[in-house]
DNA sequence: CTGTTAGCGCATTCAG
DNA sequence: CTGAATGCGCTAACAG
C-alpha cells in the first residue's frame, strides 16, 4: 500500500464518544477548554490510535502553515551553519522550516524553488542574496507573502519586508587597518566574483579600509578564481621587500594562500600575514591558524526570524530599521601575529 | 493582510469561462485532454491572474504529496553535498525535498523532524543513520511512509526499506594496505565517536585491515575528540624508529593532524603516512595535500532516490539487494606519496 | 472533450 | 463545555 490511509479526527472522535470538534479543540491546545475528563479520553484515544494531525488539512482550512521557507546559495560552510541557526530559531517559536540550495546562485534554481515554496503557502520566505534581479523577483513574490533577505543590500521596499546582512564591508575595512598596524607595505584582496554581492560588499570595505588607513600604501586585487596562487604569491614576494598583507574572500581562499606560501616556503607572518573570514573549522586548525573574522549566526538568525514574526503580526512596518547591518568579531591568529 | 486571499482555480474558471474541473486538467493534470482553444484560454486566464495552485489543497485532494523528507546530522560538509545531490536527483523525477539537520545526531531533534515529516505526510523518507534506536523508529514510522536510510547498516526490514550505504569499511581496509606498502611499521586510526555508527565502520574496516595486510605491524587506535594530537604525534615518534601510517577519521581530523605535525617539524610524509576521507575542499587544498577517498555523491543519492521510487511503484520488494553498498575512490597525495 | 459532484482532513463559527 | 454544519482549494470519478 503506498498510502496506508492514516488515522484522521473522526477516528480518533468516535473512539474517544465524542465530536470532531471537541477533538480538534483539546489536540490544537485552542483557546478553548474542554473538560479533565474528556481532555483525558481523547489524547488516550489519540495516543492508542497513533493519530498525527494532517498539515495539509490544517494549513488548508486556516489558511496559514507555520511554515517559512529558506533559499541559500548551498547547503555548507557558512550557509549551513546559517540555515541550522535559523532552523533552531524558527522552531523555538514554533515554526518550521523548508531549506532549498540553489546549487551556488543559480537563478533558475532560485526561481524554481520560490515557485515551489510559494505554492506551499509558506507564511514567509527568507532568502540568502538572490543572484535574480529585482524584478523577476518582484514579479514572483508578488504574493503578499514577507520576505527578509539575508545579506542583501538596497532590495526595494515593496519587495522584501527587510534585511539583515553581516557587515562585511566593515570587517574588510578594519582588516586593512589591522594589517597597516602590523606593518604591511602592500595590502591586497584575494576575492571570489561568484559569490556575487558578497564579493562586492567585501570589495568595498576593502578599498573604504585602503582610503582611510593605507595612505602611502600600495593594494592590489585579485580572485581567487582559477588563480595561480603560487604564481601570485612568487611575485608579490619579489616585488616588494616589506611584509604584504592579504586578505582573502574567506577562509576557504586564505587555505589555498596558506598552503602556497608553505610550498613555496614563504615565511607566514613574516613575510606576508594574512586574514581570512567566517572563522571556519580551517582557520582554526589550520597551522599556522588563520585570522579570521567570526560571524554572529545566532544574532543573524535571530534577527531574521524576529522580522518575520513582527511581519506576521502587525502589517505596518514597526520603527525597526529595516535593513539591519550585525558585526562580524575579529579572532586573531598566527598569520598576523609577530 | 498577512494572508491576502491567492487567486484559486475558481477565479481562473470564471475568467476562461470554463468549469473548475477543466482548469484542473490542463493545468495541473498532463493525463487528460482539452481542445487547444481551451487550453489557451485556461492558460491565458491563470498568467494574467497570477495563478499559483495550493500544494496543500493538491495534496489533500489526491492523498499524495511528491514530497521526500530528509534527516541529515548537518548541513555541511558530507551531509550537505549529499543533500545538495538528493535535492537535484528527486527534482529531476518530480519530487521535491524537505531537508532538516538533526543538530549532530541528537535523537530528540531527529525525533522531532520526522514527526512534522509525517505529519506533513510526505510520500517518503530519507535518513542519516538515525541515533535513536531500532524500537523508537519503528514506533514512529510505523504509518507505511517507506524509509530509505542512507549509511544505515543492518536496519530492520519492517522499519527501513533499504539503505544505501558508503563502503567506508572497505577504505579504511584498503586504507591499511597502502599504508603497509608504502613501508609503515605502525598504524593507527583516529576516529570520532561522536559520529556514531558511521565511525564504528571505520574502525571495523581498520581492524580487518589490520588482520589481513598488517601481519607483524602495530596498531593504535585514538579518538579524535578531545586528544591533543600534538602530544600524541610527538609520542608516537618518540616511540616508532619506521614511518607511521595514520587514517583519520575524515579529512578534518586529518587537517588537524597536519598542522600539528607541521607545527612540531615532524616531517610528511617522511616520518608520518596520512590518509583522510571525503575527498573535501581541505584534503585538495592543504599542505602538503591529503590522501583521501572520494564519495561518490551522484551514486549515492540516485539510488537512494531510486529505492524510493521503486516503492512507490511496486508494493513487493524487487530482487535488488536491499542494502547497497557504494565504494569510495583513493585520490592519493602527497601525505602518502614518497 | 467538458461540466457536476463528492470528498480529502481539519478548524471554526454558531447553536445548544 | 460540546456538537452539527460549513468551507479551505483541488482532484477524481462519472455524466453529459
Amino acid at each position: 500500500m503506498s498510502k496506508p490511509k492514516q488515522v484522521t479526527i473522526v477516528e480518533v472522535a468516535e473512539a474517544a464518544g465524542v465530536s470532531i470538534a471537541t477533538v480538534s479543540n483539546v489536540l490544537n491546545r485552542g483557546g478553548i477548554r474542554s473538560s479533565k475528563e474528556t481532555i483525558r479520553k481523547v489524547e488516550l484515544a489519540a495516543e492508542q490510535l497513533g493519530y498525527r494531525r494532517n498539515t495539509m488539512a490544517a494549513g488548508l482550512s486556516r489558511n496559514k502553515t507555520y511554515e517559512i521557507g529558506v533559499i541559500i546559495p548551498a547547503l555548507g560552510s557558512y550557509y549551513g551553519q546559517l540555515a541550522e541557526h535559523l532552523q533552531l530559531e524558527a522552531h523555538n517559536v514554533g515554526y518550521h522550516l523548508s531549506v532549498f540550495s540553489s546549487g551556488g546562485f543559480d537563478p533558475a534554481i532560485e526561481r524554481r524553488h520560490l515557485e515551489v515554496l510559494l505554492e506551499r503557502r509558506v507564511d514567509g520566505l527568507i532568502c540568502h542574496g538572490l543572484a535574480m534581479g529585482f524584478e523577476t523577483t518582484r514579479s514572483i513574490v508578488n504574493s503578499g507573502t514577507p520576505l527578509v533577505m539575508i545579506n542583501g543590500w538596497n532590495w526595494p521596499e515593496d519587495i522584501a519586508t527587510g534585511a539583515v546582512n553581516l557587515g562585511f564591508a566593515g570587517a574588510c575595512e578594519q582588516s586593512v587597518k589591522v594589517l597597516v598596524d602590523r606593518g604591511c607595505g602592500t595590502i591586497c584582496y584575494i576575492g571570489s566574483k561568484g559569490s556575487k554581492v558578497i564579493d562586492e560588499r567585501r570589495r568595498l570595505g576593502f578599498q573604504s579600509g585602503m582610503a582611510q588607513h593605507g595612505s602611502g600604501i600600495g593594494h592590489e586585487i585579485a580572485d581567487s578564481k582559477g588563480l595561480d596562487i603560487g604564481a601570485y604569491l612568487s611575485g608579490l614576494v619579489q616585488r616588494y621587500q616589506h611584509p604584504i598583507g592579504i586578505i582573502a574572500f574567506d577562509d576557504h581562499v586564505a587555505l589555498r594562500i596558506l598552503s602556497a606560501a608553505n610550498r613555496l616556503g614563504i615565511d607566514i607572518p613574516n613575510r606576508i600575514r594574512l586574514i581570512g573570514i567566517n572563522n571556519d573549522y580551517i582557520a582554526k586548525e589550520s597551522y599556522p591558524g588563520i585570522s579570521s573574522w567570526d560571524i554572529p549566526y545566532y544574532e543573524q538568525a535571530h534577527q531574521a526570524i524576529g522580522k518575520l514574526l513582527h511581519k506576521f503580526g502587525s502589517k505596518e512596518d514597526s520603527g525597526e530599521d529595516r535593513e539591519i547591518e550585525v558585526p562580524l568579531t575579529f579572532i586573531e591568529r598566527e598569520t598576523t601575529k609577530l
